[in-house]
DNA sequence: AAGGTCCCTATAGTGACTACAGGGTTAGAT
DNA sequence: ATCTAACCCTGTAGTCACTATAGGGACCTT
């Protein structure tokens, strides 16, 4: 029952990654063409499941798919220093705190915003108007 | 010299947005089709310096093009409530606040991850175990 | 007349999927 | 044995907001 080959659905049910997305991987590259059946269906073994279980969750952590294709390149090289390894998480964090900033400084604009309106009309109102460069009249 | 007529070239150069970009806002329906000159080159109005810009603005604010499309018609009826527009704003930032906690949330887990490492091998990488399901030597 | 800068259309690429269309295969129930 | 539902296949196109070519035409200055 417990057969070593399994379907593409079966890892899709396995790893919550939908089938199209699955298949997807393997046309960029991050996991390799399997075997087929008489049927010419996908079968899996289970290092394909560690594999792919590996990019969902970097891709939960927001790694790209660029990032992960090397990460799991170094992660097969038991042997090597991790310094890359730490090097790709580090970019990454940078990265996600960058985007953090970015957007705190959206959110204080926009609280900024909603906090002139006195809902009146659209003529009056502060959103459309601090969007607005100059009166919209002027045509 | 101060021709009411303007190039898709000072537009880009007035309002920082690459001639393409103007071209796809067009496209898209954001813009309206510009009268042409005999050579055919797109002549714009004041008018249509004012939409871009506000297009503009919208989008540094984090805006998609749909909710800008819905915010320039709101904006066309002056004498409506200024209601839907607040929903727009509140709704964005609402989003651009559950963004905020989804990344705080990535840069605690990335931030773990990383105070793990003790920078040996790939072999003993806490960041590369933590992303494995199993051990990689299962095949 | 030549050169540089501007402009035109149309198409394809980005990232990371997702959603069809239009079929073939298989497992379980009848 | 047959049916049918659920699964699987390939290939293509769509999403978002642009960006980047390719291959030309227009305009301005010298
Ligand atoms: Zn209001
Ligand atoms: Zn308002
Ligand atoms: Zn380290
Ligand atoms: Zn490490």
């Amino acid at each position: 029952m417990t057969n070593k080959h399994l379907t593409i659905g079966t890892l899709s049910r396995m790893t919550a990654t939908k089938v199209e997305t699955i298949r997807f991987y393997e046309k960029s590259g991050l996991l390799a063409k399997p075997a087929r059946t008489e049927g010419n269906y996908r079968s899996y073994a289970p290092a394909d499941l560690n594999r792919l279980s590996f990019i969902r969750r970097a891709r939960d952590l927001g790694f790209s798919l660029d990032q992960i294709r090397v990460l799991l390149d170094l992660a097969d090289d038991r042997s090597r220093s991790c310094e890359a390894v730490d090097e790709i998480a580090k970019e990454h964090l940078a990265e996600v705190e960058r985007k953090i900033a970015d957007l705190k400084a959206l959110q204080r604009e926009l609280d900024r915003l909603l906090s002139q309106c006195r809902c009146g009309t659209v003529a009056e109102c502060r959103i459309i108007e601090t969007l607005s460069p100059l009166p919209l009249e002027v045509n």
